[in-house]
DNA sequence: GCGCTTTCTGTAAGCGCTTTCCGAGTGCTA
DNA sequence: TAGCACTCGGAAAGCGCTTACAGAAAGCGC
């Protein structure tokens, strides 16, 4: 006969020659057990490599001990290293983090709220931007809604608006307004702007933060000065390559992402220009490889760990009135050598 | 009275007038339900936004739908490569991935393994080098025996010995020996390798297939041309300082990581020595982002994506005999500017 | 050594779902 | 209209665990 595929808590109990409810108190330390007995249980668990079925144990009322993140692109640096700051914080509760790559699909992103509702996950994080169209934030809403009446716990980081759920908000429209300040003051009067998607909030916050601040110096930024395309590092190249190719008239560009900015940097130097001698480039984000480029990029700076930190501590921080609560982390502008003086 | 947290598949079966084993089957499409019934059901649940209990799902032996994922840690980029490769394929697949960072601490990857056991994942991937010291090894094989005998499917990408198990295996020692050859015919014959811990076999393997060519072509290295540091940019950084301050008489620093490489060339941009004028640097992985360096890394390229296709496809394959399959995937040297020919 | 309290252990219910096993309903043929 | 083969729906068991609840043992003072 084919021997049960795992072990359970009645195999150890039986080998114990205990009742399971025993087995359990011993394992788990709920009650206290005479020392012999719970030697014996603990022994008996041991020699039949018996691991408790988290399953049973979550039907059976034990807490959850999983959270899920949800973000777009798992090899995405900026995202790598907001997870690194959750794997940390979520190590130290001894929760497993199920990872989702949403891919900037919004129905991928309902779609895996769902199944982590269907987990029963402890707390749900969604990393990234969200989308500026409201059908779609709806219908995430609409999903979240009924977890968190179920006790579920969310945070959400860099994203906003119609979700009413606990936040960490990097200062996107401050911190692009500050890098604008500081370029001006580099004496730059031409800008182009290399923008993600206009559906993602994050976008519009900083490019909107970005010309506001310009405008307020008495510079405009025309239409034709933004130039849109994919948040990557191809998405940036791409974006370069078509305002070189249509004729370069700034002598600073702006990404809104620092992954952005590298393939910008690399469409500029394939063209022979140089930077910051023909060019300056900013980025946004201060993920880490940026200080090892050459020349190591202008941005504005994160506290990229620190957002996952806060994001999980939040969502596992209890929040009675279930009242939304905003975390704002400041950016800091980082002079480094991609940006120079105006000519 | 407070409702119950979720709705249940009874609720919905009550609010449509069916039995819970009627909806249960319209749900899942399992067998045929009239259509009016169905419909009603589907209404039911749609109105009470009812999300099945995985757990009891799971319990009741529907089949998992989460794959275990441990590394050592999320935010290096060798590994968000081989997440991208493996995430790619779980979303196909409809599978949810849990993700463990184990930063290099072999009890907390034992630790994860238990955890992703009683969690019944449907495979574990263990993503990385695994440690020379046999103890852990043995350790971990001992999580893993029961684990693959109820039915677990376990795989692993670059790490080997001990572990009986499918393995994705790029082939490190050949692709570290090549690179070895391609600097010889640049003319080196005075080498710097900058290791990590002797402990990963990664390490060992990287080393040693580099000595081992140089020493075919007469060339030998000296313990004392080995640096042995931490697998990250900031060690990367720390074994070139040492070299630096106690005085370079390499012409080529080889890294066993691209990580590594990018730590050694700031070290050696901060000592004003330019690369690859008065030092070549090589390094291994591939990893996105060298392209873009300045200059950009001479390296042993290595298909990170596919690495985690296969990997998760090999877990999620029948093997029968549960032989141990081994798919070695070739590196491929890359000459970029970082490696000039030797003066 | 008796009765009392206190501590420990076992019995059993129940978490939410799937699935087997039947009985009831349906459609077809003669 | 009776008889038969099917198709569908419901009752109930059971997945492995936790946790009242209640009963047994142990400890205490007298």
């Amino acid at each position: 006969m084919q021997p049960r595929p795992h072990s359970t808590l009645e195999d150890v109990a039986k080998a114990a020659g205990v009742s399971p409810a025993t087995a359990s108190r011993a394992l788990n330390g709920t009650t206290q057990v005479r020392p012999h007995l719970r030697e014996r249980v603990l022994k008996a668990a041991e020699e039949l490599a018996y691991t408790p079925n988290a399953h049973a144990r979550a039907l059976a009322g034990a807490a959850h001990r999983t959270v899920g993140v949800i973000c777009h692109d798992v090899s995405d640096p900026y995202f790598a290293a907001v997870a690194g700051g959750i794997m940390r914080v979520a190590s130290d509760h001894d929760l497993l983090v199920t990872l989702a790559s949403t891919f900037r699909d919004p129905e991928r992103e309902v779609a895996y709220v769902s199944m982590l509702r269907a987990e029963r996950a402890a707390a749900i994080l969604l990393i990234g931007s969200g989308f500026e169209n409201p059908d779609w934030e709806r219908a995430l809403g609409a999903e979240l809604e009924p977890y968190l009446k179920g006790g579920g716990r969310v945070a959400v980081v860099s994203r906003h608006r119609s979700l009413r759920v606990d936040t960490v908000l990097p200062e996107n429209r401050a911190g692009a307004g500050a890098m604008a300040r500081a370029l001006l003051d580099l004496g730059h009067r031409r800008f182009t702007v290399l923008a993600g998607p206009r559906t993602l909030t994050t976008v519009a916050d900083r490019v909107g933060g970005f010309r506001d601040e310009l405008r307020r110096a008495g510079v405009a930024l025309r239409p034709a000065d933004i130039v849109e395309s994919a948040f990557t590092r191809d998405g940036g190249y791409a974006a370069m390559t078509e305002v070189l190719t249509r004729g370069l008239d700034a002598t600073c560009v702006f990404a809104v992402t620092d992954v952005m900015a590298i393939g910008a940097v690399a469409a500029l130097r394939d063209r022979g220009l140089s930077v910051p001698a023909d060019v300056s480039v900013a980025g946004f984000d201060d993920i880490p490889i940026v200080r090892d480029l050459t020349p190591p990029l202008t941005t504005v700076a994160l506290p990229l760990q620190q957002l996952g930190e806060r994001a999980i501590e939040l969502a596992l921080t209890e929040n009675p009135g279930r009242r939304r609560r905003i975390h704002r982390m400041a950016g800091e502008v980082v002079i480094r050598a991609s940006t120079a003086k105006a000519l």
